[in-house]
Formats: C-alpha cells, sequence, structure tokens
DNA sequence: CCTCAGTAGTGCC
DNA sequence: GGCACTACTGAGG
C-alpha cells in the first residue's frame, strides 16, 4: 500500500478541503473543513498568507474556497472567537501524530476561564518528562481557539508563546478571565 | 538578572 | 539514521 499512512499521522492521500476566511475582532479566521470535520482554525492578518499556511499543513489537500455552506460554520468559529467561553458544537477533524493528539485532547478539557501549564499537560498524557515536546505540539495545534492552546502558561505564570501572536493569547486569556 | 544542562518529539537532510 | 531545532524547567551564579 503505497499511501499508507501512520495512524493519525496527517493525511497523504489526495482529498478534498473546503476553506473560508471571515474578519473578527482578532483578524482573519480561517475555517477549513474536510470529509471527517474541522480541519482547520487559523488566525492571521493575511487571506494569502492564511491559505499558504493551510496548504503548507495539508499538502496533499485540494483547497477549494468560496463555498457558501461553510458560512454557518464560520460564523460559528468567529463566535467562539469573540466569547470564548461558548463551546463549538462540531466534529473535529484532527490530523497529526499520536503524541500531538494525545496533547491535543488533554487540551481540550481544560475548562474555558482556567488555564494549565506544559508540565501539567505532559503529566497528564503520561510522558511527564516530554513537557518541551508538550509546548511544539501546542505549537502545532491546527484548531486555533477551538483547541485552547492558548490556555497553557509557563509554570512561573507567564505566557510564553503563541503561534497567532502573543497579543491574541493575551485578549483571549483576558476575554475568559472577564467571562467567568 | 543570567546561563546551562536535561530532555523528548519533529522536520529536514 | 543523524542533527538541529524549540511556545520548558529547575539549578546555579
Amino acid at each position: 500500500m503505497t499511501f499508507k499512512a501512520a495512524a493519525g499521522a496527517p493525511e497523504r492521500e489526495p482529498n478534498v478541503m473546503r476553506f473560508a476566511v471571515s474578519d473578527s475582532s482578532l483578524g482573519l479566521v480561517l475555517v477549513a473543513q474536510s470529509a471527517k470535520g474541522i480541519s482547520a482554525v487559523l488566525l492571521g492578518d493575511d487571506r494569502d498568507t492564511l491559505r499558504d499556511d493551510l496548504q503548507h499543513r495539508y499538502p496533499f489537500a485540494t483547497l477549494t474556497d468560496g463555498d457558501t455552506t461553510l458560512d454557518a460554520l464560520c460564523a460559528d468559529v468567529v463566535n467562539l472567537v469573540e466569547s470564548p467561553l461558548r463551546g463549538l458544537n462540531a466534529t473535529l477533524d484532527m490530523r497529526g501524530s499520536e503524541f500531538q493528539r494525545e496533547v491535543w485532547r488533554a487540551l481540550r478539557s481544560v475548562p474555558a476561564g482556567s488555564t494549565t501549564t506544559y508540565t501539567e499537560v505532559a503529566r497528564r498524557i503520561g510522558s511527564p518528562k516530554s513537557v518541551r515536546a508538550v509546548a511544539r505540539a501546542c505549537a502545532a495545534n491546527p484548531l486555533a481557539v477551538v483547541v485552547p492552546c492558548h490556555r497553557v502558561l509557563r509554570r512561573d505564570g507567564q505566557l510564553s508563546g503563541y503561534r497567532w501572536g502573543i497579543e491574541r493569547k493575551r485578549e483571549l486569556l483576558a476575554r475568559e478571565a472577564a467571562a467567568s
């Protein structure tokens, strides 16, 4: 089987992915959906950069733009960005290594309005020494806000980094703190 | 304040 | 099969 992919690894076979970009108070939000569910939520300031980012994450995907059936989902995701306390009721298509998906799954159990640390996540997934690898997995999170990697802080409480800009992380946390 | 080593997953060669 | 990356952390100066 030439195209056999490792379990959980990003899809190697050609596949179609629909996406839409809309505006929000945190900048542009790109939402992508595969046949299995939401495959990406990316934040940024430039439409083309967002598209490039999506294509880079899914090199074998054929991207389709301008599909109005994504409008409702896109609106839901923007609402989530505006009010992070509300959850998102949608099926997710999280593609990544086994380790990455374990990290992302752990992140999804961090309640809105609270935070955790890289060390704590590492401990929870049973790899207490993989602290740095956890940080890398957070950085690779393809589902911004939906998988709340912004709730992970350093052990000393510092914000550390954020793939989509530290200011966005600070703002998301401020909104959650204010609403909870 | 600073540097340094330990540490483990990932991407690129 | 290497090798150089990190959104880390605790210890030591």
